[in-house]
RNA sequence: GCCGGAGUGGCGGAAUUGGCAGACGCGCUGGACUCAAAAUCCAGUGACCGCAAGGUCGUGGAGGUUCAAGUCCUCUCUCCGGUACCA
């Protein structure tokens, strides 16, 4: 069924010719007819809507190729289409129409990523719906992007703001809720398979819903947001400058906010590996490597004693200088390890190395277990839980005061860059593991909560970091490791003393690798073998295990904004009308959630949602009985490009978000072009979403997108970024009226390689146009009173020579396709220009090629000239120019000679001449006989078709 | 700092595995057409020396490998993008 609407699309396309004939009409009627883009374009464009000319079918026709080209949708901004768009978008389209010629079944849709600030903040000013204005936007941009001729089947056409489609990003969103990660499967799963380990299940259904919600992909958590007071709104990150408000610059603080997160960590192994089966550039897959940020070392356990509040404070000291403490017996906090410590250690050795850490212990994360030795004090982040037991009485007011001026900074004051190190001892000590050294325990902000587990120990010899807090505190430094070279031998032998080395200054800083010192039975050792042999050692006695960390957080996934998606979620009440805790997703058959009528979108003056003002009857459903509130967060722009191209495939299905023998015919995106900015965030959350509908059966490939390439960006042509402050931005409208789409296309696909930086010039654009204009010429006689064809034009075969230049502009337009080499393909359709506007013969035939080869870049003209050259059909499916290699080789070729390896003399040989007769050859040649003669050859290099070269002396 | 990418005429940019550096376009110069201009067409256009034939230099810089280097190796400078106390 699928084939014959597919068969019958075919042939409404071809049937068609008799009002296309008509339409010559007005072009012929004009006194000359000159390339005129104004009325050709416009006609094809309406002349492939009409016949439906690029309608993808829903499955690829049967022994054809698919081919998936996706450009990454826009947003639709007010300002319209900017010039950076249609590059992206002309590459993907001139692939695309070469692939429909090549027979290839392919599928080439666009849509708009249409949710976003912009609309609602233009809603509270004005109150006009998001929606209205987001349209309105849309219109716009379709009209632009249509102006510009690109073949996407707008049939599939969707919007992330379609309640159509944002039901089916809901429902997504439910699969992950539904879903828990399986660690040792390494893939997620349904809540129902998760093990409820007993004595969850002794103590009842309450707790049971509670593990899974623990263990969902997506689950609850106070997170900070930008609250400002003044504006009554919560802001995002990019609002707030400096602390102030991007509108008004108002006073923003930062307050925790019940926020919904995704998992994303869980899938970081997988999102990292996986990266080596995409034919991604290196540069884009180092960046999400760098931003997944997976590190391997241990986590190790300091014992730091019961917390004790009662317990007098024993550390006196602010500095560590001072620290000489009086010996007290018992825990760390006396002068030397004692009983406690010695038990502690005798259960772990006997218990092993608990899953989450006690209460008498801080637990770090390492990456360079070999340098415990040298760890001279430890940090916790001021966020850490154990801040405040871990404080003595004296350091109580400095501690507290430090940790609140660290709450008050917004991340970007923490990791100002040079900026000096802060911190303050908590009075406490703990005992390093390895040697029982007492260690001090400081609080600073140079360690973040978010990282590890928001604690490590401090090895100041051996990184910058710490080795910058040590000296602006004063703490020892103690080196452990030396420069791989010569493990020098006194240092080997004192090791023994390495309490007494101690104090010995050490004014640099290695973070290299080396050898151990100073690290008892360690001594002598190289970094990898040390940190295997350590990690063994410390599982062994239950202090420490390997452990993998990833500077990848969990996506911080709700947003306090109206215009998103709703949560498909709803929070239990019990009878008062308080939350019970107990969260319920709204059935599959209930979606979609839409979004609730608001008489205003001004702000409620509360950091609530938005959609805390919603009327009742969609803020409170009753369900079984029960009374519940609506999740009132609703989803981050992300969440509807997360998912985009698979809708694209299957876009009416009200069943399902996508059918799963369409989504098997059709995926992966072969080629998947868009700007560098993606190059992170929205490539890591579409795989991330992809890889859970992958685990969940929705789609059958476990990554989405095969080959990305990221176009450059354009500059304007003063060499700067475009932007309506520096007045250089080039609107893509005007240079369609001036000079037309064609010429837009040709000239952006002319500018440079894809991927390259680039600037504009409008010279550039009239250089393409007279391009054009001469390809015109080629086969049109434009000083006729009527549309004819040029003289020139001839209908006999081509000639040998004329099919050289034809079948070498075929091999390297086809060639260059393949590698998205553009620029180059468009020099040689010129230099075949050249060639033949200067001949005063030009078979048929050939022109006819040409025009093939010409149709996916300049799509308009093509279609105008294959219409001149008496076609009744469009060009769209005409077979792609067949490439015949021996009609494209040269018989005769240029071969230079050199003498010393400068060019002296050049040979005019047969292209397949030997080495022996190239050789014979140069020797003859005059010039090079006279500037050989009486000096000694002492070799000749030939290289048949390249060069000859003789060296003399 | 770290990770990517890039440095080639006046400008945008070309150059299989190392093999004629500067394709193609812009700009510029000269010529044809024109009363003139635009448009178009033809020719020239890396720098320097030379009347010419021809020569010397030349791909950010300095070394190196090679018969031969824009391309490979070492060091170094500059620009662009990303990231930023991730232990």
């Amino acid at each position: 069924m699928d084939r014959g609407r597919f068969i019958e699309a075919l042939s409404r396309r071809r049937l068609l010719l008799v009002p296309v004939s008509c339409s010559l009409s007005p072009v012929s009627s004009a006194a000359m007819p000159r390339y005129n883009h104004a009325t050709i374009e416009p006609k094809w464009q309406a002349y492939w809507e009409t016949h439906q000319t690029f309608a993808a079918p829903r499955l690829p026709s049967p022994g054809s190729k698919k081919l998936y080209a996706l450009d990454m949708f826009p947003y639709p901004s007010g300002d319209g289409l900017h010039v950076g768009h249609p590059e992206g978008y002309t590459a993907t389209d001139i692939v695309c129409r070469a692939a429909r010629m090549q027979g290839c079944s392919v599928m080439h849709p666009m849509g708009f990523d249409a949710f976003g600030l912009p609309a609602e903040e233009h809603a509270i000013k004005t109150g006009e719906h998001p929606r209205s204005r987001t349209e309105k936007n849309i219109d716009t941009f379709r009209r632009q992007l249509k102006s510009l001729g690109f073949s996407y089947d707008w049939n599939r056409e969707l919007a992330t703001t379609d309640v159509e489609y944002f039901r089916w990003t809901q429902w997504i969103f439910l699969q992950i809720y539904d879903t828990w990660f399986d660690g040792e499967a390494q893939r997620g799963r349904p809540i129902r398979e998760l093990p409820i380990p007993d004595d969850i299940r002794k103590q009842g259904e309450g707790a049971i819903r509670a593990y899974q919600d623990e263990h969902r992909l997506a689950y609850q958590t106070e997170a900070p947001v930008n609250w400002c007071p003044a504006l009554g709104t919560v802001l995002a990150n990019e609002e707030v400058v400096n602390g102030k408000s991007e509108r008004g610059s108002h006073p923003v603080v930062r307050m925790p906010l019940r926020q919904w997160m995704l998992r994303i960590t869980a899938y970081a192994d997988r999102l990292e590996k996986d990266l080596d089966s995409l034919d991604w550039s290196e540069g884009i897959k180092a960046l999400q490597r760098n931003w997944i940020g997976r590190s391997t070392g241990a986590e190790v356990d300091f014992y730091i004693g019961e917390p004790a509040p009662d317990e007098p404070a024993c550390g006196e000291a602010a500095s560590a200088a001072a620290e000489a403490a009086s010996p007290r017996a018992g825990s760390p906090q006396a002068g030397s390890p004692g009983p406690s410590y010695a038990a502690w250690k005798k259960a772990r050795d006997k218990g092993g190395f608990p899953r989450k850490p006690e209460d008498d212990v801080l637990r770090i994360y390492t990456t360079r277990p070999d340098t415990l030795f040298g760890a001279t004090y430890m940090v916790i982040a001021p966020e850490h839980p154990f801040v405040e037991r871990l404080t003595t009485a004296s350091q109580q007011s400095a501690v507290k005061s430090y940790c609140e001026a660290a709450t008050r900074k917004s991340d970007l004051d923490r990791t100002e860059l040079a900026k000096e190190k802060t911190g303050v001892f908590t009075g406490s000590y703990a005992i390093n593991p390895v040697n029982g050294e007492r260690v001090p325990i400081w609080v600073a902000d140079y360690v973040l909560i978010s990282y590890g587990t928001g604690a490590i120990m401090a090895v100041p010899a051996h990184d910058e970091r710490d080795f910058e807090f040590a000296q602006q505190f004063g703490l020892p430094i103690i080196q452990v490791v030396a420069k791989t070279s010569a493990p020098d031998k006194a240092a080997l032998g004192e090791a023994a003393s390495a309490a007494a080395e101690a104090a010995s200054p050490v004014i640099e800083c290695l973070a290299a690798e080396g050898v151990a010192i100073h690290s008892g039975p360690y001594n002598g050792l190289s970094t990898a073998q040390f940190k295997k042999k350590i990690a063994a050692d410390l599982a062994s006695q239950g202090l420490g295990r390997e452990a993998v960390n990833y500077k990848l957080r969990d996506w911080l996934f709700s947003r306090q904004r109206f215009w998103g998606e709703p949560f498909p979620l709803l929070h239990e009440l019990d009878s008062a009308g308080k939350p019970t805790g107990l969260v319920r997703a709204v059935d599959e058959k209930n979606l979609p959630v839409d979004l609730p009528h608001l008489e205003d979108f001004k702000p409620h003056g509360r950091p609530e949602p938005p959609l805390d003002k919603a009327p009742d009857d969609w803020l409170y459903p009753v369900i079984d009985g029960n009374r519940y509130k609506r999740e009132t967060n609703t989803m981050p722009q992300w969440a509807g490009s997360c998912w985009y191209y698979l809708r694209f495939l299957d876009p009416q299905n009200d069943k399902a978000a996508i059918d799963l023998e369409v989504e098997k015919a059709w995926m992966p995106v072969d080629l998947y072009v868009g700007g560098a900015e993606h190059a992170v965030l929205h490539l890591l959350y579409s795989r991330f979403w992809h890889k859970v509908l992958y685990d969940r059966g929705v789609v059958s490939t476990p990554e989405p997108f095969r080959k990305l390439v990221n176009q450059g960006m354009i500059l304007g042509e003063n060499n700067e970024k475009m932007s309506k402050s520096r007045g250089n931005v080039i609107n893509p409208d005007e240079v369609v009226a001036e000079y037309g789409a064609d010429s837009l296309r040709l000239y952006e696909m002319f500018m440079g390689p894809l991927e390259a930086t680039k600037p504009w010039s409008m010279q550039g654009v009239n250089g393409v146009f007279g391009f054009l204009n001469r390809v015109w010429r080629l086969v049109v006689d434009d000083r006729a009173e009527a549309m004819v064809l040029s003289a020139a034009v001839v209908d006999r075969p081509p000639t040998a020579e004329e099919n050289r230049v034809l079948h070498q502009t075929i091999g390297a337009v086809t060639a260059d396709i393949a590698t998205l080499s553009f620029n180059t393909a468009i020099s040689r359709m010129m230099e075949f220009t050249n060639h033949f506007t200067a001949a005063s013969e030009r078979p048929r035939q050939m022109l006819e090629k040409f025009v093939l080869l010409l149709a996916p870049f300049a799509p308009h003209v093509a279609e105008e000239l294959w219409q001149a050259l008496g076609h009744a059909e469009t060009l769209a499916y005409e077979p792609w120019p067949a490439f015949d290699e021996s009609l494209a080789r040269e018989d005769s070729i240029e071969v230079p000679v050199q003498i010393n390896g400068k060019l002296r003399s050049k040979l005019t040989v047969p292209a397949e001449a030997d080495a022996a007769t190239l050789e014979a050859a140069a020797l003859a040649d005059q010039r090079i006989a006279e500037l050989v003669a009486g000096k000694q050859i002492v070799k000749k290099i030939v290289v048949p078709r390249k060069l000859v070269n003789i060296v003399v002396k």
